[in-house]
DNA sequence: TATGAATGAGCATTCATTCAT
DNA sequence: CATGAATGAATGCTCATTCAT
């Protein structure tokens, strides 16, 4: 009874497991060597399939590239990002700094897809665009919501955003450049914050 | 006689000449169609020689990379940008600002390969790894004179140059997402760097 | 119980009805498009069964054309063209040719067929010999009953039945080409016969 | 001297002769296998060069079929073969017919092609069809003469000519099936001139 | 020097065939 | 029987690199 009831789903599931193999798969090794050096043959391999199979589930290599943004796309994480907003901003800034650190820690291949693919696929680019629309729209939202409460200057949140959003992209994609620094990531991150929230110059 | 005379220097400021417009034609095509895509043979072409000639100057592709990226190394140019130090901090930081982001338009190709190329290839890692350390160390050094005369608080230069050069740089490479802005591109860098210095939280 | 009973029979027959729709698919298809380029999936789907299927009825694609010619092989109905030798010479040759023609019509896909791969296959070249052979003997023997009767010279029999063959044949295979001629169908056939018979030259 | 005056010319004269060489091999090579099956790296090897090199002098394994067939078409050579028109019907027709199955057959292979792939190649198909309408031109003109001098009959020249096209040209694309035949192919060809000129009704 | 013909390894993709389900 | 997932050899084509001229 049992296998005649899950024989339909087996051969599907275990489709569905390699197509999500393969995704994966050809997000880390297209990060690690560029869409145009990374052969096929490469990924079906790291996948554990056949070269051939690979178009059973798409239609090319660039399809391939672009489902594997697509699913790696990290809109709905960041989106959960901004949730507790009864706490002080300065609290709910670093938090949601280091979440939006975390998550592009945890998708750093995606991003370097991103930035390296964005400008010959078009889809790429959408998703690129995207993602930074949406980063800076969800903390102009909060940053409003606190001008609003009076705890933030009636101030331009759009550049504030993007500040913010910069800040915390480029840290984490250059931190392997800085590493020499006497502070450690999310000492990092709050002295930021703290710049963008108090500014450095001295009430003279 | 005079031609026999001449030949050499002739020779050699033409053949200077034509590894300066392969170099920039390697730039552009690079920039434009990412390192793995474009050929030699196209190259070749656009910067008027044969495709065989290209190696006469440079050993292979990957090496032409190199050395266009090299020659578009614009650490003199950003040396260069911190020169009037008597002027008020403000003032200074926003000129830094503004010529740093026209150096960054300026040089748009080379900042695409190396955030395309710097993980594939150690030369052009070496090349952004420099500008970003010695981006920060220039802005680093502005800000710690500036402490020292009292126009800045006491707080970590490391941080906040790192956060200036982030916001222009992103500001610069995102600017087309960005399009619907209600400011220009100057007032934005004004605004920007009127965050880091005055703080955007309100003096409860 | 019927089931149980009726299966075998459905089965066979359900198998017999695919194993035809699959060699009449297979002869449209690979008329359309040549051996080489046509897909076994391509047939598969066009017949409705799947890829796999077509294995369970042919060893292979290459014995499914062989199977799929052999079954279109029209000799029974070519065989069947010379029956009322009553009539005179000239209705019954006519009467020949007319329905010859409509048979190559009507079997333009085998025809095509026979002509692009008979050289690759040899199956398939056999079946393109046994049919103009037979074209042609039907005729010969047609042609040597005439000069028993006296209605006929004397003549070698073989040429002009190749030539009657010929003609016919080749009128169906260029007649797109040709396609401006003042005659219709009919009319070219009659003519043509009567050339055959009567001659072009004059009684000078 | 002559070294450095024929060295221009030896490059090109070498490109030019293998560029030929290819073209012949190219026929032979697709007459012999079709098309599809033959593969670039064979007619390559077989015209003694890389077959990357194949991508030099033409731009697909298509226009090579396309640039082959161009060159082999023999509508100068049909053209040619219509020319003593003073000496009597038969003999003139004979000749004709003749010199016609020797081009035939000395371009078997391009005939092979023309009919294998005229469906598929709309080029291919172009050539085929202006041969055909060519070679009955040439006919009907010649016939249309003969005509005028009372040598033949008024009859339609077009159903002549196309019938003594066919002849011609399917004896000598089944020649080799009906190899037991008792007459040699001149033989044959003549007896099938005079079957056209003088029919085969007896005058009862 | 300068050219571009020539090479051949390498790649994306296709497809006949097999076989687990 | 029937399916279609899976394989992998084979193919057209590209392109960095070499080298004869």
């Amino acid at each position: 009874m049992k296998t005649v009831l899950e024989k339909p789903n087996s051969r599907k599931s275990q489709m569905e497991k390699r197509k999500l193999i393969l995704l994966d798969t050809a997000i880390s090794k297209f990060a690690e060597g560029g869409f145009a050096k990374t052969t096929v043959k490469d990924i079906a391999a790291s996948a554990g399939i056949s070269s051939g199979l690979m178009y059973h589930y798409f239609p090319s290599k660039e399809k391939l590239l672009e489902a594997a943004i697509e699913k790696h796309i990290f809109l709905p994480q960041m989106r959960r990002i901004l949730t507790d907003t009864k706490k002080p901003c300065r609290e709910v800034l670093i938090n949601i700094a280091v979440r939006f650190y975390d998550l592009l820690e945890q998708e750093k291949n995606s991003i370097r897809i991103l930035l390296q693919e964005g400008h010959s696929n078009t889809k790429v680019k959408k998703v690129w665009d995207s993602l930074s629309s949406e980063g800076s729209a969800i903390l102009q939202q909060f940053l409003s919501s606190r001008i609003a409460t009076g705890e933030l200057k009636t101030h331009n949140t759009e550049v504030t955003a993007r500040c913010l959003f910069s800040i915390i992209f480029m840290f984490n994609f250059t931190k392997d450049i800085f590493k020499s620094s006497s502070l450690n990531d999310n000492q990092f991150i709050e002295q930021s914050i703290d710049s963008i929230l108090n500014g450095i110059q001295s009430n003279k």
